[in-house]
RNA sequence: CGGAGUGUAGCGCAGCUUGGUAGCGCAUCUGGUUUGGGACCAGAGGGUCGUAGGUUCGAAUCCUAUCACUCCGACCA
């Protein structure tokens, strides 16, 4: 490609409302624009990466059997409120009217279309396992778009969707994509680490996330520092207390807390750590159905230092899903004491304990009487943890679930998601088959995701510098840049760049060759990095006089020479390194 | 949804307090000089000051409404 007739789109100064690296690379470089909160246009730059990646991607998944179909953005209602969703969904979906007045939405994601075109098509349990995948738009309206491309409202997905006639066959294709987004992963050339999951309001059992690792991360993930144990925080389990509760030493003691009414304040209060202090979170439990008046109160326990994890908690039974915090006035009514001041001694509502909190012995905590605290409580002794829950969220240097090694926390950004859907859908949109008793049943089903150009975005904030992006080489817009010097003075120049230009494309190299013979040195070397081509090639007079080519790669500190002879085996030998 | 903030040339910003000719840098265009790391000189084009009302002789500036965008929070005992 001539950069002449090329729209190399880069930018000096980096506009006002970016916020991430990527968001501003991005727009530096001239990848995209943006033409509404969350909506972006791709400009040629930006969408030649995002095709590389879709190649990769489609070319992984058909090598893992799955089949490309192509699904409609526009979805009707009906079957949304087939699978409940259409109730259950929420404002993230973007609801229209056609101009009969019937309801479409746009699709944030399409097991519904793919369950109901799967439906018409497959009866028997011989045509499976099938999986059926698209690489398409996909709408969701974001409460907070933000990080640019990172969390758009409209983003480019490959989702596919596999079927089954049993749970075996699903772990099967299952491992199968599992394996397919690794080799994706790899092919692409990014850090990332697969971890446990919470499935979320996509609903069924077993689901693994894809986390490319970088600073700027959305999601803390959890691995252990000595095995393959990974997982989101949101999931992520420590190892329970081992051995037995330290001695009850102490004696319990009520004492006067003025005015001290979070953990930090009443453990320098009291001087001593918070790991030997108890909070007490106050929640709503579940209203049975025929029961009257307010949802019922269920006090949480944690140990001081620990944070609770709402999504563990609300799957326990008893507790309301999606958690609520009792109201502050309710508590006070109810319990005799604000919070801050709350304690598990002597409180007449359900009471869990988190597993660490249940282990600690001579502990601080509220005595549920405002601006007192009790010192020196011990379990057994003074009170009886009628049910003990993993309630935290787990930090770093707890003992791994897996009983090897510790655990560490870092920062990642979700690319990837795959899930074990089971009959969700097709029980509840009938989609069945007959097995080989003749007898029907619903389809198992999985999903797999990829957030195509969330992976472009995360792609750049792990590789970047001071000068701009460091595509890596599989989905770099163009692979080399040809810089000539002073080429609309020098005949030698123009004729070597043509040359090479030549050489290069028939070889199918994607070559990008500054052509612009008026244009400056400084400007298109700092565009050439800005845009974060992988290699270099800069030619001159003086080079040409020694028969030699200048070549920098994007990543090195220093610019090397090449014999003009070996140039073209040279290249070729460092872009399949 | 709650809180904070910003809308002035393609981009980044000043001007607003104290109403009176619409400004700067980058980018763009023309001519010239330059040419191994984002050049220099001379000139030029480009604005319904987010939108709608109001106050005033006069509004980018003051008032009201509205729209858009951004940031923070939604883990608190």
């Amino acid at each position: 490609m001539r950069a002449s007739q090329f729209l190399i789109a880069t930018q000096k100064e980096t506009p006002a409302d970016a916020e991430v690296i990527s968001h501003q690379l991005m727009l530096r470089a001239g990848l995209v624009r943006k033409m509404a909160s969350g909506l972006y246009n791709w400009l040629p730059m930006g969408l030649r990466v995002l095709r590389k990646v879709e190649k990769i991607v489609r070319e992984e998944m058909d090598r893992s059997n799955a089949q490309e179909v192509l699904m409609p953005v526009v979805q009707p209602s009906e079957l949304w409120t087939e699978s409940g969703r259409w109730q259950e969904y929420g404002s993230e979906l973007l609801r229209i009217k056609d101009r009969h007045n019937r309801e479409f939405c746009l699709g944030p994601t399409h097991e519904e279309v793919v369950t109901d075109l799967v439906r018409g098509e497959i009866n028997s349990y011989k045509q499976l396992p099938a999986t059926f995948y698209q690489i398409q738009t996909k709408f969701r309206d974001e409460v907070r778009p933000r990080f640019g491309i990172m969390r758009a409202r409209e983003f480019t997905m490959k989702d596919a969707y596999s079927f089954h006639a049993s749970g075996d066959c699903l772990q099967q294709t299952y491992d199968k994509m599992h394996q397919a987004y690794c080799n994706i992963f790899d092919r692409i050339g990014l850090s990332y680490r697969p971890v446990i999951a919470d499935t979320g309001s996509i609903g069924g059992a077993v689901s693994h996330e894809f986390h490319v690792l970088a600073q700027s991360g959305e999601d803390a993930i959890v691995f252990s520092d000595s095995s393959d144990y990974a997982a989101n925080v949101e999931k992520a389990e420590a190892l329970a207390p081992t051995g037995e509760r330290p001695d009850a030493t102490a004696d319990k003691t009520e004492v006067a807390t003025p005015d001290q009414h979070n953990i930090d304040d009443v453990a320098a209060f009291l001087d001593i750590a918070p790991q030997q202090t108890l909070k007490t979170l106050i929640v709503l439990g579940e209203q049975a159905d025929d029961a009257e008046g307010p949802a019922p109160l269920i006090a949480l326990v944690l140990r001081g230092d620990h944070a609770l994890n709402e999504l563990k908690a609300e799957q326990l039974a008893g507790v309301t899903s999606p958690l609520e915090f009792a109201p502050e006035a309710r508590i006070k009514d109810e319990l005799g004491a604000g919070v801050g001041s709350l304690g598990p001694v002597g409180l007449e509502i359900d009471v869990i304990v988190d597993r660490a909190a249940a282990h600690v012995a001579n502990f601080a905590c509220g005595a549920n009487k405002d601006g007192s605290h009790l010192t020196g409580v011990n379990w057994s002794r003074d009170l009886v943890a009628q049910r003990i829950e993993d309630l935290r969220n787990v930090v770093a240097g707890d003992p791994s679930p897996c009983g090897a090694g510790t655990l560490d926390i870092a920062r990642g950004i979700e690319v990837g998601h795959i899930f074990q859907l089971g009959t969700k859908y097709s029980e509840a949109m009938n989609a069945t088959i007959l097995d080989n008793n003749g007898k029907q049943k619903p389809m198992l089903m999985g999903c797999y995701g990829i957030g195509v150009s969330r992976v472009v975005a995360a792609a750049i904030e792990q590789n970047f510098d001071d000068n701009g992006i460091i595509w890596p080489n599989a989905i770099a817009p163009f692979q080399i840049a040809i810089v000539p010097i002073n080429m609309h003075k020098s005949e030698a120049v123009r004729d070597k760049c043509e040359t090479l230009y030549t050489a290069l494309t028939n070889a199918g190299i994607e070559v990008l060759f500054m052509d612009e013979s008026k244009a400056r040195l400084g400007v298109m070397l700092a565009n050439t990095e800005l845009v974060g081509i992988p290699h270099r090639i800069v030619i001159g007079d003086k080079g040409l006089d020694k028969g030699m080519i200048e070549y920098k790669g994007r990543r090195d500190a220093e610019k090397s020479e090449i014999p003009e002879a070996d140039l073209l085996d040279t290249l070729i030998a460092k872009l399949q390194a």
